[in-house]
DNA sequence: CTCCAACCGGAGAGCTCGTCCCCGTTTTGC
DNA sequence: GCAAAACGGGGACGAGCTCTCCGGTTGGAG
């Protein structure tokens, strides 16, 4: 995302009015949804607060006064996540020729962008019906269907996929296993993505079992 | 596992002339095994205790008794685990004809074993130096690298993976995703799974970053 | 069938860890 | 340079986890 779009996605958020934020605690309130980010795709939405508190290298009050209890912080993290996949899907649409080459772009890119950290987005801890998560997962879902229905159409993609197979296996695929120190884990994650990724070509060499899934399946109150 | 083989290596890892156990006690320690396994998957090893007891069906006394502390636990599941997948690949050596398709069923069988369990294996709460811990690697390694070679050999396998590849990316789809109902994500495993399966299909169609790794080089202290 | 040793499970003590607030100190921007 | 805003360390409080104790129950040998 360009500075520009980044702060006007902010000021939007904020709401007009509210005097700016200082530089310092602008700098701080970015440096926690980082660390929190990595500690949700790591340990799930129940991640210690004061842990995430040090790995942004700030105080935990700090942390509680940008993000005064768990809720607010999960979602600050999911839209901060959904504004940057989205904003990766577009300019994947826009920029790569190939259909394949597209989804490859933006499976990489949500992978480092930890969209494992939208997990907690299907969690007992998130109203799916409240109109800005809502939205939030429907830019997604549909940015991957018109990356996943590109590719299919130029029968780059097989046709047998649909956008909860690739989200979540996404999540799964880039998720820290317990025990394992990160830098080694990451050194796997890209290979896997590719592998992965080369099994989505078509034609399909194997019949899958089930069907495709959306996201909306996924919510936990099905 | 046949029954008969089970019961010999129990009786191999109980030792000889310790009294048989009583039949409740035997199946309850079954039972807390499963109960371990699948916490182990879900939450890696430093999953709560009582909660296993309870998702067992048993009292947490019951479980302190059979296992006195984490650790015991831990080595129990872990032998449990790497036993049943042990056998499973011999077994996928044994009957199927197509490389390839011994491979496929090798790794659905150990998805089904819940083989995620054995990421504490790769822990700190774990001796990766004990002579047991040790030997249950080797074997798992060795067995899937076995079943990786022929499909290789066949052809039927790309030739740039290796047994971390397989391992570790099956720990990962096979995991349950914080916040997703485990009914839902059942459903999806099998697909991933299989379209994994089918990014190792040789020939490949593109090249891996990073190269091909043993679980060696997966220990913590590295 | 009877009996007793082995086993079971609930309840609770002790402790660790996570959450959240208070307040003296530091930083920012005008 | 100063006032307002933000910072962070420390600590009270509570939740949850580990492990033990003990009265009741069950299996199976004789």
């Amino acid at each position: 995302m360009s500075q520009a779009t980044a702060s006007r996605a902010a000021t939007a958020r904020r709401g007009v009015g509210v005097p700016k934020a200082r530089a310092d605690a602008a700098r701080n309130r970015e440096r926690i949804l980082h660390a929190a980010r990595e500690a949700f795709v790591a340990h799930g939405a129940e991640a210690s607060l004061d842990e995430i508190a040090r790995s942004a290298g700030v105080g935990n009050a700090t942390l509680y006064r940008h993000f005064p209890d768990r809720d607010v912080l999960v979602h600050g993290v999911m839209h901060f996540v959904t504004d940057r996949i989205v904003e990766l899907g577009e300019q994947a649409l826009r920029e790569s020729a190939e259909p394949f080459e597209a989804l490859a772009c933006f499976v990489r890119g949500a992978a480092e962008e930890r969209i494992g950290a939208l997990c907690p987005m299907l969690s007992d801890r998130f109203d799916p019906d409240e109109p800005e998560n809502l939205a939030s997962r429907r830019r997604v879902e549909q940015l991957t269907q018109e990356l996943l229905r590109r590719g299919q159409e130029a029968a780059q993609v097989r046709a047998d996929i649909g956008v909860g197979d690739v989200m979540v296996a996404l999540s799964q695929l880039t998720r820290p296993l317990p025990g394992v120190r990160c830098g080694q884990l990451d050194r796997f994650t890209a290979r896997h993505l590719q592998l992965y990724l080369d099994g989505l070509r078509a034609p399909a060499p194997s019949r899958l079992p089930g069907h495709a899934a959306t996201l909306e399946e996924l919510r936990p109150d099905d």
